[in-house]
DNA sequence: GAATTTTTGATGTACGTAAATCAAAAATGC
DNA sequence: GCATTTTTGATTTACGTACATCAAAAATTC
């Protein structure tokens, strides 16, 4: 039987409120005491039970995620995930809401934070855009004592207590790996589509992959770098126009969203085959096209870890606990058509 | 506030220990009585407390771990991660036991298994040698009603409840695909070194990466296998053989473990840049293999995530109830250097 | 050594559920 | 309608911790 209170108690010779004042330490005990009470506490191996202490404390978690509107089927599989977790809400003793802004439009965004600010939540969880405005509302968020934790795309100089997402510059690195191995001594330029600049996580991508494609030993042309803001239709305009103006086009990157539009442009020209097309995230859509051929890797981040992650670093923050680091680092996930997890019901 | 036993009691217009026998089924209530409760659950939408639940019933489930023994690195991290589980024991209200027996040893193997039957536990794991007398031990402990979870390698024809591992045909496959792409329209013949043929998991790979190798349009001639027992300088032997005698050679697919004698035969005739070399399971060997450049590609499958599923499937088990297949079955990572994850600490 | 402050003990209630007991009420059989 | 069985209610204890209160004891100050 695992020792408890009343053991650490009876091992140290005090009572149990003086074992009570040393564990959640209160003041009013010697140090002599308190000493005697940590040795029986080391000798005996105790561990709080978390489970009865949740339950003595009756805490709640109020939390708030913010997430970007749109049919963004990365984004919607976040929403998904955000609410597999408010399930979860009663054993996590956690009380999750959830605000929907524009995508790519910080200035809602930052009144998004301001109303979450009002709500007095313990913690907020946001996907960033990068702008001013958004780092001020941040930082009033902050000076409130809420934690703050930026999920999928970072936000550069703000005071934001954690980052859950991966590490895209690895991600775009990655990503030209496989390029370079896939594309093999073919000839041909690498056309990279983007969503928009204006997030860290589609610029990182960029870094990296234009890192990684530059440091091959036969250099390869890379086109210049076209923005589709996420939006499929507008994405399929663009590749598109590259499949015209470019006949012998290697490879394509899309490091953003709007995949829908890239698979349509490739098999409505049918060129699918003789292109590599690497892109990001994996959903209904891209799935497909990874089992098709049409796309040959996909480069992934479990939502669902980011999500869980970052309600863990949330709750940590809001009761003043640090976190492990190496815990919370979010995998890059390379997926081939042969290596697909189970489809999702 | 969310609903507790209380307000259903008060909803259904019924005492609380009519609901208590509502909720853990116990005899005792008309049908009208029990539907009434049930339709308060509903409307209340209560969902029950387990943290407060497995308070009340001080319930713990003692578990068995039988890993085999020997410098096998991946098998080492993973007892490692059976040791952080039983750091968690407290909080899973979990008492997990360690058996090691000696690798690839069936009769060692179905001994161990017995001994875990004498020590009647809720359930227990084990990475599975195949052979007629393990089957005969694990029907053993099912008939005493302990759960049975095959971890890594499983168990054909044999009763356990489950498997605690990736799809090795489908990792064997993914090393397939990457290994044509990765060699491009380079010639020459591609060696395969497994651990051993008694167990499923090296079978299983085989069969999935000859299958992809044969299925490409320009079929590659495949050496025959050659066996290494997962041991470093026996496998290093045999790679050293294989290099001297092709010339030629353009990949070796190490599907089994001991990595530290291929990384050292390639090092050592410096051929580690014009081979392609895939092996799995990422460990501190590997890794830097991955990192310098001497293996192309690792695949793995998360120990941790393994021994997480197969105590949840055990504890689920052992109360009698289901599990949800999909959320128990575990990816196949691919890693290059670029997507590497964080050093563990 | 008396007065004051600090430290410790004893005790009770709470969290939400499990499980048991015994009495009371309702339903059933004949 | 009475005896019997089944169903329900009321109440209590327990799980391990948190937290509050009040009294008692010990240490400190002057």
């Amino acid at each position: 039987m695992r020792p408890t209170v009343h053991d650490i108690a009876a091992e140290a010779e005090v009572s149990l409120a003086t074992v009570d004042r040393v564990l959640n330490n209160r003041p009013g005990v010697r140090k002599v005491t308190r000493d005697k009470v940590e040795r029986a506490i080391a000798t005996l191996g105790y561990i709080r039970d978390v489970a009865a202490a949740n339950l003595a404390k009756s805490r709640s978690y109020p939390l708030i995620f913010i997430l970007p509107e749109g049919e963004n089927a990365f984004m919607r599989g976040l929403e998904a995930e955000v609410q597999s977790a408010r399930a979860r809400s009663a054993v996590e003793r956690t009380d999750i809401t959830i605000l929907s802004v524009p995508a790519f439009d910080a200035s809602a965004l930052a009144e998004a934070l301001d109303e979450a600010r009002r709500r007095e939540p313990a913690g907020v969880a946001v996907v960033a855009v990068e702008a001013p405005e958004v780092v001020a509302a941040v930082g009033r968020l902050r000076a409130d004592g809420i934690a703050v934790v930026t999920l999928v795309s970072d936000l550069t100089g703000s005071e934001r207590d954690h980052f859950a997402g991966v590490d895209n510059i690895a991600a775009g690195r990655t990503a030209g790996s496989l390029m370079r191995r896939f594309l093999g001594g073919r000839d041909g330029p690498v056309a990279i589509v983007a969503g928009s600049m204006l997030v860290r996580d589609h610029r990182d991508r960029l870094e990296g992959f234009s890192a990684a494609m530059n440091d091959s030993v036969a250099k390869r042309h890379l086109l210049p770098v076209v923005e589709g803001h996420d939006d499929p239709s507008e994405v399929e305009k663009l590749v598109q126009d590259l499949l015209v103006s470019h006949a012998d086009l290697a490879g394509i990157y899309s490091l953003g969203a709007g995949n829908r539009g890239l698979i349509a442009a490739l098999e409505k020209a049918g060129r699918q085959a003789e292109i590599c097309a690497i892109a990001h995230e994996l959903t209904p859509y891209s799935r497909a096209a990874l089992v098709s051929g049409t796309i040959d890797a996909l480069l992934n981040q479990d939502a669902g870890h980011e999500v869980r992650s970052a309600i863990r670093v949330l709750k940590a923050r809001a009761d003043g606990l640090s976190m492990i680091e190496a815990q919370e680092r979010i995998r890059i996930d390379i997926f081939l058509k042969d290596n697909l997890p189970v489809e999702p019901a």
